[in-house]
DNA sequence: CTCACGATTAGA
DNA sequence: CTAATCGTGAGA
């Protein structure tokens, strides 16, 4: 069977600085195959969030608790933490081990799986407009993907979940602006640590 | 132990 | 625009 996806980002990937991973994801495949099946979706659209210097992380002034400890293992470590009580985010820790950086990773557009995509997420309509709506934030690529926070702390250069350079990637426009939902952060609302791919309408509503 | 809060979403 | 909904983490 002809796989939809292709070579697996090796260690190496990770240890970039977190900026140019956040950039670099983008356009790669996210893979997860469980008793259900497969699903796999393009990232389109990423935040940095740079640990000890940052406001906006969880890990800020390298703060350290259980629910964030695995921010600081080496990257390429998956961080998935609940929001609201009812929605996981999905994050991939990024650089040497003890750094608590990562990458949250906010839209993906849906490459295989599709079916299992609509029924994890409740979505019967099969037009264009059902299909953005699967992965197209945070909490939705979550539930299409089945990722939640059991997962956090899974090491995508192992087998259950990976991010792989597509066979054939697309010509893109990478874009930034500044990171959605962090009113908290103060002056750090203002840097320009989200990236999306230009005009890809399964980018995130919010500006 | 208590309790305020959130890197969101769906729906009015 | 707001309600939903609960694990987390700081403080008593």
């Amino acid at each position: 069977m002809e796989k939809p996806y292709g070579c697996k980002l090796p260690r190496k990937f990770y240890l970039q600085d977190t900026l140019e991973i956040a950039r670099g994801l983008l356009g790669k495949y996210l893979v997860h195959e469980n008793a259900q099946g497969m699903t796999v979706g393009k990232i389109v659209e990423t935040e940095a969030y740079l640990g000890k210097d940052d406001p906006a992380s969880h890990a800020f002034g390298g703060k350290k608790t259980e629910r964030t400890e695995v921010q600081f293992k080496v990257g390429g470590h998956v961080y998935v933490y609940l929001i609201y009580g009812m929605y996981n985010c999905f994050n991939i820790v990024t650089e040497k081990e003890g750094e608590p950086k990562s990458v949250f990773v906010r839209a993906l557009e849906p490459i295989a799986g599709q079916d299992l995509m609509r029924d994890r997420r409740g979505i019967t309509d099969e037009s264009v407009d059902g299909l953005v709506e699967l992965t197209n934030g945070p909490g939705k690529l979550c539930m299409a993907m089945d990722i939640d926070t059991s997962m956090s702390g899974k090491d995508l250069c192992e087998d259950e979940i990976f991010v792989t350079y597509p066979k054939d990637e697309d010509h893109m426009k990478i874009v930034s602006s500044e990171r959605i939902n962090i009113d908290y952060a103060g002056e750090a609302k203002r840097w320009p640590w989200r990236f999306f791919i230009k005009d890809n309408s399964f980018v995130s509503s919010s500006e």
